[in-house]
DNA sequence: ATGAAAGCGCTAACAC
DNA sequence: GTGTTAGCGCTTTCAT
């Protein structure tokens, strides 16, 4: 079907290990100029394209990388994606994108496939805190970037957003605007950034405006909108003053916010102000347009990616930890509380 | 690192033949049943994974798919991906997603590296009606298994939603609320989705509503928000009595009347009634929620791996293309005309 | 500068 | 039922 490199060299009247040296960019130098020009001549009369299964059976190694992500149809992950596999492609590197559905026995059984097919590293956005198949692959040696989590143990690289921040910016801007009773709808504390962004909440809700502001978070078991929906029942129905604002652990989040002060009657941002996170497609079209914070996710997959190349590569330096600049963009959801 | 079959026949005290038949399914038979466990005992102490380069060097196979996408981003295409990815993933296939951008030379270049990783077939969403790639590979014989576009020349299955029946549904709610000047801000022609849905808008007004009601239509020259807006600028500064309703082509063109519709100071659905295609994840938070045309993506996706894994198999029978029913789902941005 | 030869890990056709 | 052997397409060491 498909010409072998043994073609290429008869039609070239060279042996095969001369044409496989013409071939390769690394060798060429050892090939006589001449040799080169014809074996290419040779390659592309007959559409020729190396087994990448043949070369990696002896060199072992696939030019394949993994990426495994919680959920696909979460639009925060394709930019990530698509920000890594274009550094990746662009250094010969081939994605396998794994979607564990946020699932542990999937994410375990993703790894397996990937691990099977000899990947030659992984990025891993599947956010689970605790994890035996990431530590299992890394005691093994794997090379490994995390993207939106910590490593706990295993001393991995890491690219993530700037959550404190990112959080900080939003507390700071309803601040400014005014608010001092702001809640916080966090996401689940086993994800690393459900956690990192309640912690940087508490703290700084506790600077700004009293400890004892620090008590209005709740805590979704979901980054989705009906768990935003009923962490926002939770909120309001507690007894005491109600918020003046929230800030929501994501975009999704929000919008269950939103969805429960129309079914109350409540208005926004009149009765209260919202401030979403990730800044995900549309949002800006809600009404009101939703205020949240602006996460890097192409520049987070991009930078994941040239951190596993360099680790591929054999440059074994100190892992390195990124915390990527994250933006506030202000829009309708939030204004001054009602005096 | 990983063990070998030959360490694991050693360990077994069989020759690596034996061990290799104990451990594929498919051969299994041929071994008595008290070799079949101590092979597996071992490989499972040695923990071993077998080379899947090495297999397919061997069996010419590499159990990989190719699934061409032309934009993960946008939400309609990672249900497809899924639903593929599940179907697939159950008869050990592995996915190479490939991100076209909606452009022709990376397309090419994506194809170029499915086929050096020699992909055993390619599903294939990336919509440009005229596609050298894709002729040149199903001139090879490579399976492959188109979605949501039919095939040109090559007669090559394919899958799609009944794009026909989603306009049909979407112009007939409209007739029935009492329109009857109903506009169509169609999709690219050179896509295939942009091409059918506008064929079938042209035939079913002209047949409830007239002959001259057919020329309201304005063709977006991408499925995005701005070009909405764009055809919809341009439609409502055409001479002649307005429309008083909109089938969009898409969601993000639907978006896009929206917004025009704001800028003006019309209402919707009071002064215009908009419906929208896909049903896109939130279309539904939108104000006014958005009347669109649900469409089956992750359907699509595993009808169109089972089509591909039946091919692949052998099954060479008369290529299928299936259409998948699809759903108006009726929200506040639909309502009779103003009288 | 190029040829020869070995071998990556596996499977399958053939022997026994 | 199991061992033997050859070879998939490529890279790479060793000669020359």
């Amino acid at each position: 079907m498909t010409a072998t490199l043994k073609q290429v060299a008869e039609r070239a009247g060279v042996h095969p290990g001369t044409a496989s040296r013409a071939l390769n960019p690394a060798t060429q130098a050892l090939v006589s100029e001449q040799t080169v020009r014809r074996v290419q001549a040779a390659a592309k009369a007959l559409a020729y394209r190396p087994n990448s299964m043949a070369r990696g059976l002896k060199t072992n190694r696939t030019t394949m990388v993994g990426i495994v992500v919680p959920d696909l149809s979460n639009p925060l992950f394709p930019p990530i994606v698509r920000g890594a596999e274009e550094v990746l492609s662009r250094s010969g590197y081939t994605c396998l994108i794994a979607d564990t559905d946020n699932d542990a026995e999937r994410e375990r059984e993703s790894f397996e496939t990937l691990r099977a097919r000899q990947v030659d590293g992984l990025i891993i956005a599947s956010a689970l805190r605790d994890d035996a198949a990431v530590r299992e692959a890394a005691a093994q040696g794997l090379p490994m970037v995390l993207i939106n989590r910590r490593d706990d143990q295993a001393r991995l690289p890491a690219v993530t957003g700037d959550d404190r921040d990112g959080i900080e910016q939003a507390v700071r801007h309803l601040v400014g605007l005014g608010h001092r009773r702001i809640a916080h709808l966090a996401g689940p504390s086993s994800l690393s950034t459900g956690a990192d962004r309640a912690r940087a909440f508490r703290h700084l809700v506790a600077e700004l405006c009293g400890p004892d502001a620090t008590d209005m978070v709740e805590e979704c078991r979901a980054y989705a909108v009906d768990e935003g929906a009923r962490a926002a029942r939770a909120l309001l129905d507690r007894a005491g003053p109600p918020p003046t604002a929230v800030v929501a652990g994501n975009d999704q989040i929000a919008i269950g916010v939103l969805d429960v002060l129309r079914e109350r009657g409540l208005r926004c941002p009149q009765d209260m102000s919202v401030v979403g996170y990730n800044d995900m497609p549309f949002v800006d079209k809600l009404s009101p347009p939703l205020t949240t914070v602006r996460v890097p996710h192409a520049q987070i997959g991009a930078e994941a990616a040239r951190l596993l190349i360099r680790w591929v590569g054999g440059d074994s330096s100190a892992p390195t930890t990124t915390t990527l600049p994250v933006d506030l963009v202000v829009r309708g959801s939030t204004a001054a509380p009602a005096s």
